[in-house]
RNA sequence: AGCCCCGUGGUGUAAUUGGCAACACGUCUGACUCUGGAUCAGAAGAGUCCUGGUUCGAACCCAGGCGGGGCUACCA
């Protein structure tokens, strides 16, 4: 119940509810065709319908499997799907359907429409059907079967239930309109013949709903309120509406609203592909830890929260757009940071001796799971010797700027252990450091340094001896580029980096034991996950999940040789429109095709009406009628009255929903006529219009009106205004001129809107500017 | 070419009857720190795709452009 209204769904609910459209019901669905494993995208949708649900008193979300394509789909996908929301959080209760259990009502519905003449079996082949469609510009052609009579349809449809026919022989289609405009409403195909096994419904179909017939109607017989789904669907959003109208669907039936689905930089979201990627082993499974899949996230180590927690904050609208990757990487670390107790890992391990520890010493050290901000107890012990590791990337002989790690005769800490020195430089035959020569403060114990220097760097290590060997994979996304599925062959454009398995780390102790399935930070490093699969008890393999966000960059490189990390490439995004070429507007009688627009335009233009506005008007019946009865009593504003009727009758309509019906046309022309001879202000012509359309004459509504407020008044209301908002007057005074608008804004409200706006804002800018 | 949808900092979204362009991620400072993490403080960055119009006042209303996306399965 704690958020309404912060995106446009939210805001379309509330207006619902208070307007009681559906009795204050919300009921939304969330329906995959269980023929694919659920992903990210599918995600922000389960987040939102179950969420919306969870929101508001009473709500329900149901899960309903789209089952009713048998060739695709499979039992194995829906109990993947069940378990893949469960683990995302939400939960149907008692609300499981199944589209495949509506067949039977489906049909009826079929044959309902049948009998109303608005469907018909159509004989035609596949190929038949299609040429007959026509195209995006070219209007289609009726099919020969179409004007079957209803005794005819109704066997033939019987017969394709009784499974009579083969394959393909006929199908069902809606009888709409093979020449209109929007393709999915040229006599859509409702119900094939498919011999097919399917997984619920064994052999007892021989035909299938599609999609559009079975989507609404199952939504109508579950008592859905709010049908929501992508973008793409928006074209079908018609067929959606007509075949609930024209069924005995009951009311309030439910309503399609479409919302823009989840792009995330480079990833793919797309079943087929996503598929591929899987068939073609470009990747382990469909839980292989780099694909985009509920699955693959689960097993890479994201949390269930840090996706809602995403989706959360990508929040919800119509606009296609892709989302940042660093926004998902900034919801598992939010989200981890707090969950995964801290560890050493040294992933690129070089081997230390510390010259001045004592041969065959140890020790053990007691360190904190957590951080002090964290703030969760726990510790756990880590030994320390002599000999020790510490990651390559952790030592530079050759230091750039601003490095704080180790270096040849500096000093670094060793975290919860010792400042350690570094001595000398140890290589192989290759050139390779072999070891570092170090000694050790033993005054530092636990790295608080004895005489208070300052150390500035704190590493981590790993004790030689309790040193344990596991795999760590390090993951990058799957693609080099921002925008894979724009590729040609998103094939091409797959990173060969997106899984590295280092052979060589070492954790410690702790962390080696494990259990499989446990977060944990490798600090300095990253948050990890103990693979559930293939970790096996001798020995853990650790995901990273996400890096941790590194504040240090070396400063940058001279010559300009940027660093080609993947990542870099940009999304190739169109440049914003210049907007240029406005060119000439042309005759505006060009834009109007009907010849009953050409005349009224012609009419209007004669009674003066500028021309840009009589187009507006000709193609518009209501208001022409409305120039045509208001104009004679306007007192020769024509002009004026068009250009009320534009902008304020029709947005009055459009907007507010206003009934013009019983707008009296000689009423408008007269308020237009006072206005024009400055008997009252736009502003209260507005208000005056107001009452005119809710019946009231004009004589009436202008009672009182007249006597506006002198400046006097005004500026009382204003000084008020000033006083209570020191801030605002300095912000204008220093160059914040909007804030003008909030000084008018303020003062008409206080004043009821009887002053002439013109005058405030003239008097306001006066005693703003002093 | 037809129909439908959408254009707000680098990215994703807000802006409650037209009235201070806001929040988050990212970026950059600084503080703190035994994680170059977290946290805290701060900054830069858009004048709302363009051009006109309406209005005292436009991201919001009107007109015309421009740009992006979707639609021509017996898939969903």
């Amino acid at each position: 119940m704690e958020r309404t209204g912060t995106d446009f769904i939210r805001s379309m609910i509330s207006r619902d509810l208070e307007t009681g459209k559906y009795g204050g019901r919300v009921v939304t669905r969330f329906p995959p065709e269980p023929n694919g494993y659920l992903h990210i995208g599918h995600a922000k949708s389960i987040c939102l319908n179950f969420g919306l649900a969870a929101e508001h008193e009473g709500g329900r979300c149901h899960l309903r499997f789209d089952d009713t394509n048998p060739t695709t789909e499979d039992e194995t996908f829906v109990e993947a799907i069940k378990a893949d929301i469960h683990w995302l959080g939400f939960d149907w209760g008692a609300h499981l359907y199944h589209a495949s259990d509506y067949f039977e009502r489906l049909y009826e519905y079929g044959v309902e429409l049948i009998e109303k003449g608005l469907a018909y079996v159509d004989s035609s082949t596949e190929k038949e059907i299609q040429d007959l469609r026509g195209s995006v510009t070219e209007p289609g052609r009726n099919s020969p079967f179409r004007d079957r009579s209803v005794e005819e349809n109704l066997d033939l449809f019987r017969r394709m239930r009784a499974g009579e026919f083969e394959d393909g022989a006929h199908v069902l289609r809606a009888r709409i309109d093979m020449a209109h405009p929007n393709m999915v409403m040229r006599d859509p195909v409702l119900v094939r013949i498919r011999h097919a096994h399917h997984y619920r419904r064994g052999n007892d179909w021989p035909i299938y709903p599609l999609y559009d017939f079975a989507h609404c109607l199952s939504d109508s017989i579950e008592g859905i309120t709010h049908s929501l789904c992508t973008l793409e669907f928006e074209n079908n959003r018609e067929i959606y509406d007509w075949l609930l109208l024209n069924t005995s669907a009951p009311e309030p039936r439910p309503e399609q609203t479409e919302f823009a689905r989840l792009n995330l930089e480079y990833t793919i979201t797309s079943k087929r592909k996503l598929k591929a990627l899987v068939e073609e082993g470009h990747v382990r499974g469909w839980d292989d830890p780099r694909m985009p899949t509920l699955a693959g996230l689960r097993r890479r180590g994201v949390t269930p929260e840090a996706i809602r927690s995403f989706c959360d904050m990508v929040g919800v609208a119509k606009a296609n757009s892709t989302i940042d990757l660093a926004k998902l990487d900034y919801a598992i670390r939010n989200d981890l940071n707090y969950r995964a107790p801290r560890a050493f890992a040294v992933l690129d391990p070089v081997p230390v001796v510390i010259t001045n520890y004592q041969e065959g010493e140890s020790e053990v050290f007691d360190a904190p799971s957590f951080p002090p901000d964290v703030g969760k107890p726990g510790t756990r012990s880590l030994p320390f010797s002599r000999d020790i590791y510490i990651d390559r990337s952790d030592f530079a002989e050759d230091p750039p700027k601003g490095y704080r790690r180790l270096v040849p005769g500096g000093e670094v800490r060793l975290k919860h252990a010792y400042v350690i020195r570094l001595e000398r430089v140890v290589k192989d035959g290759n050139g390779d450091v072999s070891l570092l020569e170090c000694t050790y403060d033993p005054a530092s114990r636990g790295g608080a340094t004895a005489d208070g220097r300052k150390i500035g760097g704190t590493i981590h290590w790993v004790s030689r001896a309790q040193a344990v060997p596991a795999t760590v994979r390090l993951y990058e996304p799957l693609f080099t580029v921002a925008d894979p599925s724009n590729a040609e062959d998103f094939r091409l454009v797959l990173n060969p980096e997106s899984e590295r398995v280092l052979g060589g780390a070492v954790v410690e102790p702790g962390a080696a034991a494990v259990r499989p399935g446990t977060h944990l930070q490798f600090e300095r490093s990253g948050y990890f996950f103990a693979d559930p699969a293939d970790s096996t008890d001798g020995s853990v393999v650790f995901n990273r999940v996400v890096g941790l966000r590194d504040g240090w960059k070396p400063p940058a490189l001279e010559s300009g040789e940027a660093e080609q990390a993947p990542r870099s490439a940009s999304p190739s995004r169109p440049p914003p429109s210049t907007g240029e070429v406005a060119g000439d507007r042309g005759d505006p009688r060009d834009s109007l095709k009907a010849p009953e627009h050409l005349d009224r335009y012609d009419a209007m233009v004669a009674a003066g009406a500028p021309e840009g506005l009589a187009s507006n008007l000709a193609r518009d019946a209501e208001l022409a009628a409305l120039f045509r009865g208001g104009e004679p009593e306007s007192d020769g504003h024509g002009g004026a009255l068009a250009k009320w009727l534009v902008h304020e009758v029709g947005r009055a309509r459009d907007e507010s929903g206003a009934n013009l019906e019983d707008l009296v046309p000689q009423a408008l022309g007269r308020l237009v006529a006072a206005v024009e001879a400055g008997r009252f202000s736009h502003h209260q012509g507005r208000g005056l219009l107001e009452s005119l359309l809710e019946g009231t004459t004009l004589e009436d509504a202008a009672k009182g009106l007249g006597e506006a407020d002198d400046d006097g008044a005004i500026d009382d209301i204003l000084s008020g205004l000033m006083d209570s908002n020191p801030d605002k007057v300095e912000a204008y005074r220093e160059g914040k001129e909007g804030l003008l608008g909030f000084f008018v804004g303020q003062a008409l409200r206080q004043a009821d809107g009887r002053p002439d706006p013109k005058r405030v804002s003239e008097r306001a800018r006066a005693l703003l500017g002093s």
